[in-house]
DNA sequence: AAAAAAACTTTGCTTCAGCTAACTTTCTAT
DNA sequence: ATAGAAAGTTAGCTGAAGCAAAGTTTTTTT
């Protein structure tokens, strides 16, 4: 076992871990992004029942977003997306979209690929999720 | 927005919670069998240097492993896997290959596919994996 | 306009996974 | 055989993400 094997080890599971962080973070974004798009207002209660978690727990939640600034909140109000939160949600809905069809296309029923891809989306680099993308196009 | 709809979301996201719980269970299974196929024996020392964790976090884990069933560990002894943790290191370690594989299939970068798989495999159902499997054996 | 319902917040708890600092045990070299 | 190094453990902390219970604010209904 080398150091530079070591070494990379280490790096893979530091990268995982990383992952997990933004995770939470991504998944809020996109659904707010979502409920906003299609009902006009994004909330807590929405999120809540869409994410089969308790109020308190979205609450703790939006404020940790909003200290990273990816959201703006007032005590009793609905949840707005900042630039950035909007940003992160249109690249997070893309991704989504790029690794649910790229299942699709490799013969995954539609439903167990909605699902598989709210995991797996989070963990795809970049160079993954392009020759997803190119799978996906070479079939259409 | 369905009753339905709301359900699957929720369900959704809970199975993707689920997965996280076992995701280090997982991983230190299947490096702690790893550990002892090329070493000999797993010490929470190469646990660390491999996880890119400290000593205390691998002693915890492993601590919390041993209450699961998985690991057997005597204090400043190396760690031993149960019959429940071989098992679950064989079937980690067999879909790790294969996700790893399939990414390469697709024309991702051995280096890129294996930090890749590490994120992705604890996210795949059964029957995308049985998917990626058939996808690597027809290439072949 | 007041009561009831719904939504939101606060408080205080749990588990997990990480850390540092300090300590104990085991191993290794002299 | 013992001193020093390496490995492992313990104690005590952090932050994230979950929960229930209780309280507050807003909205809705009567």
């Amino acid at each position: 076992m080398t150091e530079a094997h070591i070494a990379q080890s280490a790096a893979k599971f530091e990268r995982i871990r990383k992952a997990h962080q933004s995770e939470v973070a991504e998944d809020y974004v996109e659904m707010i992004a979502d409920l906003i798009d299609q009902t006009g207002e994004a909330r807590a209660v929405d999120l809540a029942s869409l994410f089969g978690v308790t109020a308190p727990t979205v609450n703790a939640t939006v404020q940790r977003l909003q200290k990273d600034g990816l959201v703006i909140s007032r005590p009793y109000r609905s949840i707005f997306l900042t630039p950035a939160g909007q940003e992160l949600a249109a690249y997070c809905k893309q991704r989504h979209r790029i690794v649910r069809d790229f299942l699709i296309a490799i013969g995954v029923d539609a439903d167990v690929a909605e699902q598989d891809a709210e995991g797996v989306e989070h963990h795809v680099s970049e160079i993954t999720l392009q020759k997803f993308a190119d799978f996906v196009a070479a079939k259409g």
